[in-house]
DNA sequence: TTGCGTTTGACTTTGTTTGACTTTGACTTT
DNA sequence: AAAGTCAAAGTCAAACAAAGTCAAACGCAA
């Protein structure tokens, strides 16, 4: 299949590369013979942060796709947190959680401070009472997928 | 890419001038085989008031263009920020302050992660699309409070 | 035969490069 | 001084060069 040849690539290139990559998209579509959204597709559906990359792009002139593969060794520590937040999450839950992070050392105070402040009801006056747990939880995970890059 | 190489060399110029430096639009052109124009679309595009830079001018016979790089302190700066950041904030020029942030050393490398996290689209996904800005106004904000303490 | 992952292509958005034209300021000439 | 000249920088829109988005069509496995 086309996107797997496309991920393969993209792996042997990862590997090559010692985990890092610039491709431009284009030029990569024109040398497998595809369509160039064919290659967002692979990068979207098999590169996600989720599975340990992140992905960085510039549009116009001179553009690029940057992949960068991220070593997880101990990181299924914050994927367990991750996955403990689920959809919603209340504010006073949500600082328990960081007292947790901070207690095993995988923030530092001045970040669960900052955190905090983000997961606050003040931060958050502006969503529906009804919408702000969800969000909350929404940001939180955002927040552990970056620390785990 | 030509744009990359001006602001590349603008900023070993500001370097090497101690935060300021007066250049010549047409001199550098012609040394970069550029158009002169070119020089004005990266110093707009990059060297903006918004990443902390302030350009000068004078047109005609000896004309010049000045950046200076501006530094202020600490809370002046970060309350520089939070008035800036006014009521409402695209995820753009979010991640513009944060670098800005970054390059005044007020926040780490992983805070700023942390926070670009946080205030992203992906994080904002269940406020409707009307609020989000408001709502990341909101959260940045309260960040840039957590770190005025 | 329905549903999910894939493939495609039209259209959008973002960023860059160029050049024609305008404005400004210093200097020179009347 | 006023007018003219020329050397800057400014402005702006068009052309170009990417990547992003999205929905429709496709195809296979349950």
């Amino acid at each position: 299949m086309l996107a797997d040849q496309i991920a393969k690539l993209i792996e042997e290139m990862l590997e090559e590369g010692g985990g890092s990559l610039d491709l431009r998209r284009n030029e990569m579509a024109l040398r497998l013979g595809c369509v160039p959204s064919q290659i967002s597709y692979v990068i979207t559906s098999r590169f996600t942060p989720e599975r340990g990359y992140i992905i960085e792009s510039r549009r116009g002139g001179g553009g690029h796709i940057r992949i960068v593969r991220k070593q997880m060794h101990r990181d299924e520590y914050l994927m367990h947190f991750f996955c403990a937040i689920g959809e919603q999450i209340e504010e006073n839950e949500a600082k328990a959680y960081l007292r947790n992070l901070l207690d095993q050392e995988l923030i530092t105070p001045r970040e669960a401070a900052i955190v905090g402040s983000a997961l606050s009801g003040a931060a958050l006056q502006n969503v529906t009472p009804e919408g702000r747990s969800t969000v909350r939880a929404q940001i939180f995970r955002h927040v552990l997928l970056s620390l785990m890059h």
